[in-house]
DNA sequence: GATGAATGAGGATTCATTCAT
DNA sequence: GATGAATGAATCCTCATTCAT
């Protein structure tokens, strides 16, 4: 085959599977995962049953696409991001804003991607290395800050976590409660809340005691 | 019918449900959300399949009563503390640590109850408002933690997420990761990072800045 | 449950079975093997599609019984024949016998089982230890032919395939072609050519000789 | 069209249906029969699915091409030895030579073409002509064998199915047991049963008698 | 004539729910 | 009330065949 056609066709195969994508979106988002069937996502797409496997060897292969196509911008900005010369608070700000606007946009499939644990054992294994990657972005901005003096001494592993679960709650509440928080305010409180805590000035950490 | 009898039924009739719940929770906790069916419940339970019908109208029910008895526990437990005069960290602090030791007995309900969506989907209703209940509680003590001076003043229902957000996903972490990280450290560092933050002394929140 | 019950469960269970069983053999009979599909077998036997798997837990599982139903009583047979105490030739003579008339009982099954590769794949083990275990048995007969020196001395095995391909094929042409060849007719020719061969008194073998 | 130019097409045809028949094979021989699909024809063959179909108007005629491909030389070579004027033992010993010979060689298509029912249900009407004409061509020899006074007088057609039965068993069992009876003693073999039998001299064949 | 994407009927299997006993 | 067999819609996947380019 020519190059020429032979790249028509490459560009004809990605748009087809940019468009199943879209379907898959649009059913995951109204249907819910349980409901991401074959059939309907096809229908969705306005093409055959069968065409799907045309693009798509199996059900799960679609699913890593849908995921790797939702994360992989999101994992470029925060890459980005990670090797600019930024101080610490502003890498993690910046991050965590790509975070909450990303969500913002595409709803639906982040609900299914980092929600639903029918989806998260297929995409275990995306899954986990997505999150851990995740943390360890923050561990790693985190130790850089502790460098910097503007954060404690600490582990910044354990840091990075109690950060990514502030702000992944947070985008949880965006995804499922609506967001009457506007993004800007959302931003500064997590950055606030994870330098400062809410003690209010003198007040002493509680010794963490057994129970009774 | 007498009323002796009738309680007798009541009794009988509640002592299966109990029983089949449990079948459940064993259900679900080897066999993962989409391995609980019917079948396997009534096995479980020693019962017929059709018996299950005789005390949940449909499978939607049965996974109603197996949330609301998981979650009952905590609920009252949770209330007892915030009904309590302790202070409010050491209230948070008993109902985070109440938190955490649940889960790591009930493991498997918990995963399916917060973690799956399909379950979060069918329970919806039900999940909000355990949420709703949950922040709601937390920021009852958060209200009374400014009101004592210990926390800074701010919008406790906004606290109460970000808290909320930041246990969570310790729940999670124990959840999906196994719990590597013990359960008193885990209390220490939600708390101390509640209450703190991570920035160093003397450090400023930089402020939150538009993306460029 | 009482003994009587699970008596009367069985005996039904058992009597379903034997329905599908026959209704899978119809369907082979008809359809040939790649027509045999649960949907179908379910319409012949009158149940629910889902009904078969109440009592085969797949579909090989079904192709097995089916087997072991057809063979079994052959099977069974010829083991009278063989731990019988009559002379060789007379068990041979029994032995291709049962064969025939089993084949011209049931066509449909046995084309089924002995001719069709996609069948044979699915019950390889089933059907080689089938075969092997046939061929054993005439090696073994004919091992007692030739002790009673009725029979020449030889590999008992060897003879023991070449009779069965004889046989085999018999069944075979009663199989496809229809049996205007009569049963009694057959048998005799059979072992008349597996005692004899068709060669004239006096006549030679020729030397197998190499391909010019 | 010219004449010149017609003859071109027919031998590009010719040779793209030879292209396709050797791909057919090739699959035959690695997937087995269920395997067999026109994607994976057309993929071994090198061209595009549709192709195919330029040569073959479906799936059976390229089935039914592929026999006649592979009988056919088969028939030709029987052909050669019938019309020679070598004695009646000679003949049925090249035969059977040329059959083992050609299984031993094409293995994966002889399973196909001999053993699978899904196969032979489609080839019927091939199977059952090659066959007649196997067995046909096998009397017409056995005939002279009778007329040269080397076979005892009998039905040529019953002796003939009879040997045609004793010699395909072996090439089942070549097919599928693999081959470790080594060709020439199994022609040695076949020739002397058929001609002699097994039975030691002096011994009478027993009486055929009516069951009980 | 070649291509290969699109099609859609069909096949095996699962499972919530019903209902006769 | 208990039982568990029966049901059939739903689901994933296959593959011969068609047809626009």
């Amino acid at each position: 085959m020519s190059d020429l056609a032979e790249r028509r066709k490459d560009l004809v195969t990605s748009m087809m599977k940019e468009a199943i994508y879209e379907a898959a979106v649009d059913v995951l988002t109204e249907y819910g995962t349980n409901g991401v069937t074959m059939d309907r996502v096809a229908e969705q797409a306005g093409v055959a049953k069968g065409s799907l496997y045309n693009y798509f060897p199996n059900k799960l292969a679609l699913l890593q696409f849908v995921h790797e196509k939702t994360v992989e911008p999101l994992r470029e900005k925060a890459q980005r991001i990670l090797h600019s010369d930024l101080p610490a608070t502003h890498k993690l700000e910046a991050i965590i804003r790509t975070w909450f606007e990303s969500i913002d946009e595409h709803r639906g499939v982040f609900v299914f991607l980092f929600m639903d644990l029918t989806a998260r054992e297929l995409l275990k294994s995306e899954e986990a290395s997505g999150r851990a990657e995740a943390v360890e972005m923050l561990a790693t901005i985190i130790a850089q800050g502790i460098e910097e003096n503007v954060f404690r001494p600490g582990d910044p592993n354990r840091m990075a976590w109690l950060l990514y679960g502030t702000a992944k709650e947070m985008c949880d509440l965006q995804l499922t409660a609506g967001n009457e928080w506007p993004i800007e305010q959302l931003i500064r409180d997590v950055i606030d809340f994870f330098l400062h805590g809410v003690a209010a000035a003198g007040a002493r950490a509680p010794r963490a005691t057994k129970r009774h």
